[in-house]
DNA sequence: TCTGGGGTCCTTAATCTA
DNA sequence: TCTGTAGATTAAGGACCC
């Protein structure tokens, strides 16, 4: 089974505030700046908003809808109850986002009945603990579940049992299917390709040629309904970054500086949360025209320390050929765990270098704490350095 | 005209190494 | 010792997902 939030943030504001029930909520970025929407109501989408639509674009189709931030703390909370409830119908359950998560059933009829008796008491169990609507899909497999969730929104439960699989496909928008997304339609539509069915049409070899190796071998069996049925593993986590839009194009160095420093702290911090320590150092940076560029640096030893990831993107970032251009966006990250697997980090194996990190991470912090990123990110102005100053002091 | 942030995975090209 | 080459590693970009 897969189970889906309905438009979970804006649900989450709506049950918590009540006057925003029946009315467009739009939950992202805030009119005014540079952002898109993450999630909206289904009283917003009437108006053709939808996830990922610039903010603008989402103002001047409802200016009166309710505008939100993001309120994670509280969404993640409610996760992990929706996650706990999911504990309670099957022991194996894979989470694949905050709002999101795959449950291995099978076997359980015994227990709970029928496949559709144990999705509807999936979701009234969610709905008398969580107040919120959630829609599920069951099918032999991960694919099959995922699109049957996909199939009735909001508040749907769709059951494809096996001998329905192809029929359940056979109609369905290529578009549907797992890691289709705006280029690989382009192809489909230069080949007339449209529906599953269409697609099924193809051979193996055509595919690999269009999609490479991977892209044709996933299309191809995705038409036909092959995919894994493994449920659960926690996966480990590849990355860790960090990046941020200025909300105009910045060029002035000493801004572009102290933001990669305070991203780099972040990065930094999280990384030993995790007790993790990387390889790799990606400085991200985005020109004012949406060009996008990654530079990465190998270092010899895994590191988790602000001090060097700062210089090492700092290095990057005057390396690249774009330093003193204006930017839109600049970005850090970390990755490259030795032996692929997760290391614990390496944070006390320089006492006085530690004594530095310590010092610089915990000013850094102060700075955050105290003033706020915007006033981190001022730079160089009297106000600012004034600032700085202060939390040096003290 | 506008396009966030935090990720994963794949492809390709350049470079290193046996 | 020189040269060609296969295979691994590194670097960059891009597609896609939530």
């Amino acid at each position: 089974m897969h189970l889906d939030m309905d438009a979970f943030f804006a649900s989450v504001e709506q049950r918590d505030n009540p006057e925003y029930r029946g009315k467009p909520v739009v939950v992202g970025a805030l009119p005014g700046n540079r952002g898109v929407v993450s999630t909206c109501s289904y009283e917003a989408r009437t108006f053709g908003i939808h996830s990922a639509m610039p903010i603008s674009e989402a103002y001047r189709r409802c200016p009166d809808a309710i505008y939100l931030h993001p309120s994670m703390e509280c969404y993640i909370a409610t996760s992990q109850q929706l996650m706990a409830c999911l504990q309670e119908i099957s022991p194996v359950i894979e989470p694949v986002s905050i709002d999101e998560a795959y449950l291995d059933i099978s076997g359980m009829e015994r227990l709970f009945g029928s496949a559709k008796e144990i999705g509807q008491r999936t979701k009234a169990l969610i709905q008398d603990k969580l107040q919120l609507t959630a829609s599920a899909g069951i099918g032999p497999n991960r694919l099959i579940a995922k699109l049957a969730s996909d199939a009735q929104k909001p508040d749907g439960l769709t059951v494809v049992p096996p001998k329905d699989v192809l029929d359940f496909l056979a109609p369905m928008p290529v578009s549907n299917l797992r890691g289709v997304g705006k280029q690989t339609l382009k192809i489909f539509n230069r080949l007339q390709i449209h529906t599953v069915e269409q697609l099924r049409r193809v051979s193996l070899e055509e595919l690999k040629y269009q999609f490479g190796n991977k892209g044709g071998n996933h299309l191809y069996n995705q038409s036909r309904g092959i995919a894994s049925d493994n449920v659960g593993g926690e996966r480990e986590r590849q990355s860790i970054s960090k990046e941020t839009t200025f909300n105009e194009d910045i060029a002035d160095q000493d801004t572009l500086r102290n933001t990669l420093l305070w991203l780099s702290s972040e990065v930094a911090r999280s990384a030993r949360f995790e007790q993790l320590s990387g390889t790799v150092i990606t400085l991200k940076i985005r020109l004012p025209g949406f060009e996008t560029h990654t530079k990465q640096r190998l270092l010899n030893k895994p590191t988790s320390s602000n001090r060097l990831i700062f210089q090492t993107g700092l290095a990057l970032y005057r390396s690249s050929g774009f330093a003193g251009q204006p930017l839109r966006l600049i970005g850090i990250g970390i990755s490259g765990w030795e032996n692929g697997e997760n290391q614990q980090a390496d944070l006390f194996s320089s006492s006085s270098q530690n004594e530095r990190d310590k010092h610089l991470y915990e000013t850094m912090d102060e700075i955050t704490n105290r003033f706020g990123k915007e006033k981190l990110m001022l730079g160089t102005g009297k106000n600012s350095i004034k600032i700085k100053e202060e939390a040096y002091k003290k």
